[in-house]
DNA sequence: TGAATATTTGAACAATTGTAAAATTATGTG
DNA sequence: CACATAATTTTACAATTGTTCAAATATTCA
């Protein structure tokens, strides 16, 4: 196991992938849903709403943006629809990035 | 030190910060020559040029917009320009992804 | 000086994201 | 059950950002 030089060769779809979940996290409303999600429990849009200072329809193109990448996940209920993270690992991204806040 | 509810309560301007970064690596060109970059070493456009497969066009704007952004840094010697990692945290987050991308 | 190499810049077109208003789905009430 | 209200999404257009291609800049070498 050599560590200098660490070529990890991610493949191509990886990559792809990978980036596309960047993509999903690039907008601070939505790093705010996720610190809010991560808990494991599931919340309305309503509820969201209150932590957050925008537009109800706005937030409504980015949770549907997640929800396409794959990160978040929703159903119904009555007339309320509920989020909750469909990629419980992505927290760990934010355990990191929140690791090494402070230096960046 | 709760454990199940771990509200972080980054502050806006941090989650600015992360999402900005966030966007400068949601491109996967940017990831590759970042998987490049992360040994420390110094690379010439021409170098990296000859990993990606884009126009040299495309790829200094996106050299320029991670730049911006101060993920990389440059200086120029002789007729090539050289960059570098200008946030060596920034490999952290990369073996974070790396670490959980089986399950994406 | 002028040709060749390395890289960036700018402008035009394409794609993505934001905004505001209208539409949809569900519930409760007279 | 028709209607008012509440919760959320959809649509259409404006604004921003990304891509391409051609031209510009900087450096070296003959």
């Amino acid at each position: 196991m050599q560590n200098t030089i660490s070529k990890r060769k991610i493949s191509t779809e990886k990559l792809a992938k990978i980036a596309e979940i960047f993509q999903g996290l690039a907008y601070p409303v939505r790093l705010q849903v996720l610190e809010l999600l991560e808990d494991g429990k599931d919340y309305s849009v309503g509820d969201i709403l209150d932590k957050v200072q925008i537009e109800a329809s706005l937030l409504s193109h980015h949770l549907a943006k997640m929800k396409n990448i794959g990160i978040i996940d929703s159903y119904r209920q009555g007339r309320n629809i509920y989020y909750r993270l469909a990629i419980k690992e992505i927290t760990k991204v934010f355990d990191c990035i929140y690791s090494c806040e402070l230096k960046l």
